[in-house]
DNA sequence: CGCCGCGTTGAAGAAAATCAAAGCACGTGG
DNA sequence: CCACGTGCTTTGATTTTCTTCAACGCGGCG
């Protein structure tokens, strides 16, 4: 383990120098395994740290009155939970664990700390809190405007994009430890629903559900179901920044 | 004009010093007029600034291929727009004005610069953008798991309620310049079934529809409606900034 | 073994979309 | 001043999409 995740995270975006790579080690120090199902904090609770992902995948949620629930995000490995919560006392949202993980916690207070420290990855912060918010606006289009099975593949498309980035991505295949029904939580669709539109998918060979999770067999297959346009996950700091760093 | 837009929005959450109020000032230097329906960018133009509103409404959106549109959120003075792009050359979504408006650009590295200059500003910065954050994850939650009648007077409330931090509210009616269209486009309904839905809640007598726009009659009723709560817009800065400010 | 979470399938029903047509207010130009 | 077009609303009829209910299979695990 060279240089912790989140610094891989951030040199995606600009060199860092030592300093700063120093710096966001330090917020990786305390690493710590979580298993399968934990249920890291729910809505309301109090929010008091920060968590950079490691290994392992996540997600974020609301649950509803009626017992129902909505999946906002999955996190995958290289991505900071939580920043949603900085300008409020109690959680927006749950939080839970898709598999064993391992996670860095970091207090808020720690983040403005950051701030002062470096301009630059105050900048970095900002950034990713704008993807954040990109990926946000991309699932609102996605529960807004799009029919089950343009919702499904595109949601397939953003997880194997994102995994791209930070991950290397195995030939065109790629095994998702998502179940069908956190799928239709995330899409605001029915179980039975998100089955049938999935098995619609399986039989045109662009998926696969083996023993666990799912499996995208043709990524650009999908693609074209989704109309897929990958410039919301197209970053850029350069722009952010026309001086030099620091 | 005693004090502007902006700062009287920014102090809603923390005391400013003399000195940052005045680069707050600053960025809201060249307010310009804008006529109903300009279309300020479209998405995929290049993101080179950023706007407060000083008065009037506008609303991002995203246009889709199939000729359909997404309406993403609605803005009302004190407002800023465009921290969406922050971390992006392109426009992540387009941007039209509701009503008349006076609105003021200030450059995307001059917000880098105010980073630097106050760290107050900065957290509050962030926290805006927190704060945009959990209003979206709010409409994604309209959109993924509430019914068209849930959805509209949530979306209704929502305004009213934002519209209370910086303006003054005139008793228990409130109007709002939206059109049924617009609803239609931000709640992912038909433009048809808003309407019917309107006339649901207008037989109620919840809301009404004057000449222009739409008047909520009963705050009160529409939060039953909507199961409204309102914690996602309770920011708290202090909860950020344990020590003192600068 | 027996339970539980997850996937699968069928049938019926509800919610919302679509299609089509018309009305109404407003601004523009003849 | 009136005719006309345009954007927004309204209403009815029909169709589609998705949900709900119900039941069953299947694999893992205490």
């Amino acid at each position: 383990m060279d240089s912790s995740c989140i610094v891989k995270h951030f040199q995606h975006y600009a060199p860092l120098s030592v300093a700063e790579q120093e710096l966001l080690d330090s917020l990786e120090k305390s690493p710590k395994e979580y298993s399968k199902n934990t249920l890291l904090w729910s809505q309301g609770d109090a929010s008091e740290a920060f968590y950079s992902v490691k290994k392992g995948w996540a997600y974020s949620f609301r649950d509803m009155e009626d017992g129902t629930r909505q999946v906002l995000d999955v996190y995958v490995p290289g991505d900071i939970i939580g920043l949603r919560d900085f300008g409020f006392q109690k959680r927006v949202s749950g939080l839970k664990l898709l598999t064993n993980s391992v996670l860095c916690a970091f207090p808020k207070p720690r983040l403005t700390e950051v701030f002062a420290e470096s301009l630059l990855l105050c900048n970095i912060f900002f950034m990713i809190a704008s993807r954040d918010q990109a990926i946000l606006i991309e699932r609102l289009v996605n529960l807004g405007r799009r029919s089950a099975r343009e919702k499904l593949a595109h949601f397939l498309v953003e997880m194997a994009r994102r995994l791209e980035k930070t991950n290397i991505r195995v030939a065109n295949h790629l095994h998702l430890p998502l179940t069908q029904t956190l799928l239709a939580d995330a899409l605001g669709l029915s179980v039975v629903h998100v089955n049938r539109t999935f098995h619609e998918l399986k039989e045109e060979k662009l998926v696969d559900a083996p023993n666990s999770g799912i499996m995208l067999l043709d990524i650009e297959g999908l693609k074209k179901v989704a109309r897929f346009d990958p410039s919301y996950l197209e970053e850029d700091l350069d722009g952010v920044l026309k001086q030099g760093d620091k």
